[in-house]
RNA sequence: CGCGGGGUGGAGCAGUUCGGUAGCUCGUCAGGCUCAUAACCUGAAGGUCGCAGGUUCAAAUCCUGCCCCCGCAACCA
């Protein structure tokens, strides 16, 4: 079964930062999570590269556009290297491939008499370069922003025939028997939607005038096109769009679409009138996510506070970044993050609980059995293995399929923290020096390595480097193909356990304590 | 009457879709253990879940009314 995650396309004005990561790492782990169950992935990402704001960047460094957008486009892309992202493709707006895709659904729209000229009208701010309406200006008439007046402009625009399609977008945003239904998440933004569409829907302009950074219209080079109807086309630019395509027709239409709360609006309304208009069937699902504020501060450029990944990756690591993210707040809600907060949580889940199990188990497996364990009856040894696995089936998989990594990443903790329970309650440093207990602390140490290379299984799609040198240093065999069939068994283990690697094992510390 | 979000032990938050013993992290106090990263384990104190009514055998959760806080120009996930 197939399965296609988008990320927005970040807009290349500025570099990489926390949020664009949050946003990229949650598509990440579910296309990851996907995996593991057996679905063929197709996992997209990019880069938004035309504009007016594109252009002024370009000239405030005195380079052209185009190089601006290298640089800027390669950033992005090093970034997700460096965090392990597993995309399929990494779509530019400014890519041959992607032009000639607008091109055509431009002409399509026309063909189809869905596009129509106008004169545009109304007060502009040549500081903002956009219009406004005399409600956002102040008494005098000027823009609030740049305390200039704001003056009367006139351009020809084309225009999407929007307003068309009001009826439909609400059926197919709350009809759930609608063959196109499209569920937004969480369901408050839905409602957001619902409210405004039913305000009413104006149509909306599609080109720009006097803009040579962009795509030109077809039928009138003088227009460019929007950016955000650019943008919005990559998702099907990025698996060829055509209709006798073959990686399109299997691909397309989305599974889920993640964007953040901003930008909601465009996926919700004008991305489906685009598709309905060209006879495409809608995405499934579009989830919109909650933003960072840092220390209770909207995270901004003009307020300096923007913290970009590479900040936190030197802090805590490229693996225990993508799993700090995620499991702080729950997916959808705007959650707030500081230093203080990042580092509490590493060193409760990570350092302490999860890494330090891994510690105390390695140290005894050494220190009472020099990495070989003495042959036993292994069915006793996978109980507290199956337990685990039993509660997590119940909890776990149902969480990571409703992205809902913040409880999953809370049961897994709570299953780590069992381990630690369990070895408390057996005290196998009790058992040592005694020939009557040696098959006991057999079977104990036993069982604690069986529980962590379970755990690893379930933190893979989380931290997906580290769970696999786990594995491999604690498996003796080919770990890639056990763990595929654990999932694919319905998250089963192996009737003889994960077989263990007698080689001497040095992980070190996996998650050295941060103090502050 | 604009739209939306929120008000849960000292702090920060889950839980509200589909009503059923009030949960997590941090902090506080007492104890245990020594395999481990001053870690781990056990126990305790602390909440009339913003207020008032209603439905119900049963409400943080559903209904009604009210009070308070935050966001809704731009950059921007």
């Amino acid at each position: 079964m197939k399965f296609y995650i988008t990320t927005p396309i970040y807009y290349v004005n500025d570099r990489p930062h926390i949020g664009h990561a949050y946003t990229t790492i949650i598509a990440d782990i579910l296309a990851r999570w996907k995996r593991l169950n057996n679905f063929d992935v197709y996992f997209l990402t990019g880069t938004d590269e035309h504009g007016v704001k594109i252009v002024n960047a370009a000239k405030n460094k005195s380079i052209t556009p185009l190089q601006l957008c290298n640089t800027m486009s390669s950033k992005f892309k090093k970034s997700w290297n460096i965090l392990n992202i597993s995309y399929t493709k990494f779509v530019r707006t400014t890519n041959f491939e992607h032009i000639n895709v607008v091109t055509k659904v431009i002409n399509l729209l026309f063909k189809k008499g869905l596009l129509f000229e106008k004169q545009y009208k109304g007060l502009y701010c040549i500081g903002c370069e956009r219009f406004y309406t005399k409600k956002e200006l102040d008494k005098k008439g000027n823009c609030l922003l740049h305390k200039k007046k704001a003056i009367f402009f006139s351009e020809k625009n084309y225009f999407f025939k929007l307003s068309h399609f009001q009826e439909q977008i609400l059926d197919i945003l709350t009809n759930v028997n609608n063959k196109n239904y499209m569920e937004i998440l969480p369901k408050e933004r839905m409602h957001e939607i619902v409210g405004k569409l039913k305000l009413g829907l104006e149509d909306i302009s599609l080109s720009r005038n006097n803009l040579n950074w962009g795509i030109s219209l077809p039928f009138d080079k003088e227009q460019t096109v929007y950016v955000w109807i650019d943008a919005l086309l990559s998702y099907i630019s990025g698996i060829n769009y055509s209709l006798n395509n073959e990686l399109f027709q299997k691909i397309w239409p989305a599974n889920v679409h993640f964007i953040g709360k901003d930008i909601l609006w465009f996926h919700a309304v004008i991305w489906p009138a685009i598709l309905i208009s060209l006879e495409l069937p809608l995405p499934k699902r579009i989830y919109s996510h909650g933003f960072f504020s840092i220390n209770n501060c909207k995270m901004s450029k003009s307020l300096g506070n923007v913290i970009p990944p590479d900040k936190v990756i030197n802090k805590y690591g490229i693996e225990a970044t993508r799993y700090l993210l995620v499991s702080l707040f729950p997916l959808g809600v705007d959650g707030d993050i500081s230093w203080s907060v990042l580092s509490k949580k590493y060193n409760k889940d990570l350092a302490d609980n999860l890494g330090n199990l891994i510690c105390r188990v390695i140290k005894m497996y050494e220190k009472y059995f020099n990495f070989n364990l003495p042959l036993l009856e292994k069915k006793k040894g996978l109980i507290l293995a199956k337990k685990i696995s039993f509660s997590l089936k119940e909890n776990f998989i149902s969480n990571m399929n409703n992205v809902q990594f913040y409880m999953a990443i809370k049961f897994l903790q709570k299953n780590i923290t069992l381990v630690n329970k369990q070895i408390e309650y057996d005290s196998p440093w009790k058992l040592v020096n005694s020939q009557e207990n040696e098959n006991k602390l057999t079977i104990c140490i036993y069982s604690y390595l069986q529980a962590i290379v379970l755990i690893t299984i379930y933190l893979k799609p989380f931290m997906p480097s580290l769970a696999e040198k786990i594995q491999k240093k604690l498996c003796s065999v080919d770990t890639e193909n056990a763990i595929n069939n654990f999932f694919i068994n319905g998250a089963m283990i192996p009737k003889d356990g994960f077989s263990l690697s007698k080689k001497k094992i040095n992980l070190g510390i996996i998650f050295p304590k941060i103090k502050d």
